[in-house]
DNA sequence: CATAAGTCGTACGTCTGTGTACGACTTTCA
DNA sequence: TGAAAGTCGTACACAGACGTACGACTTATG
């Protein structure tokens, strides 16, 4: 179970295929629609060379989804999870919101090419650790129980995809950003207080 | 200034017209990548025909947005603005999720091929609907004034392409989408209470 | 009912993007 | 250093979608 494929490649080979999915998680992230020559072009290699190593467009949008995917799980392991479910929540969104921006774009050039099953498979492990984190949060009394805890995850990652294109559009800077979605999101998950 | 164009149409254009603009709200609506043909199929109408009335696929496509664009001026104009901000949104919100519902990928058709301009120009109507009334909240101490309001005012929209999007995958029954979206909306918006 | 307006099929030219074939050149690495 | 692996340009076949041209047919409306 070690991540080298059982072929052995050149390192020549191993570069061109990163710089290849590097360039496409960047250049589907920006527009969905980019063809295998924009990606190409992107990644400064031929177009051929890189039929040389993704069969297919949708073998390749594959890759480069699995890639951003795996990044972010990386990431998110990295959170460290103790103490207060607000608190890791905000660390949470603080080093994963930029992440999440440049993939969701890529996620519906993955959903125009893939097939619906491939997709949450792969996103599963990721989802996973979030829903652990609500659920968790909703045990210890300081998230809201009332609304389904699927939409709860999930209005996460619309605020956030949401948050991403504010910020294309120039309405929210850079650095609004990440106290932006973490307010937003803490509102939302927050348990009701009864007012006075 | 009337809504009749200068030109003398025949009845039997003006239905097709109709039933065109109609199918393509509908079918954008599901696939922002729905070709013409597609459209016309789903219009029970010739291509030919189509192309009578609709000189290229980007002119079907404003007429398709402007028309949804109108029908929600339409609802939103129609809702009863007195009494409180809060319930004011949640009869906005009540009155309209499916709308939007409808035409976020209608909107994401549009922007593949329409000016940004173009599409900002005829999204400012409801848009600006939507922005007096959380302004009005902020000045009545019912909403939050610590995050931007052009962010207050696209969350809401996010919030509800967000919930469009779990009840096409079937996470959320149609019954529940009003009253997840406005919880969502209205724990958002609050003006935030300090805890004990 | 006659004419203008509208419908609609078929066929065509064009453009864009995908994937393949071939062949010459360059780099790795044993 | 030499064979295998990789790079990459050009060219091609193919498919899908757009938009146009033509012409026959049908329907509204004066």
């Amino acid at each position: 179970m070690s991540t080298t494929a059982p072929r052995r490649r050149r390192a020549d080979a191993e570069r061109s295929i990163a710089r290849i999915v590097s360039a496409a998680r960047a250049t589907l992230g920006r527009d969905p629609n980019a063809s295998v020559d924009d990606i190409a072009r992107a990644a400064g290699v031929g177009r051929m060379t890189l039929y040389g190593h993704f069969r297919t467009r949708a073998e390749l949008v594959e890759a480069a989804l699995a890639d951003a995917l795996r990044a972010g799980e990386e990431v998110l392991a990295a959170v460290d999870l103790t103490g207060d479910a607000r608190e890791v929540l905000a660390r949470l969104l603080e080093s994963s919101w930029s992440l999440v921006a440049e993939s969701t774009a890529l996620l519906t050039a993955a959903q125009d090419v893939l097939p619906a099953g491939r997709i949450r498979q792969l996103h599963d492990a990721p989802a996973n650790r979030v829903e652990e984190l609500v659920r968790r949060g909703q045990d210890e009394g300081a998230f809201r129980t009332d609304l389904p805890l699927s939409w709860l995850v999930g209005v996460i990652h619309y605020v956030l995809q949401g948050a991403a294109e504010e910020r294309r559009a120039g309405r929210l800077k850079e650095e609004e950003v990440a106290a932006t979605v973490t307010a937003t999101v803490k509102a939302i998950l927050a348990a009701p207080v009864r007012k006075g």
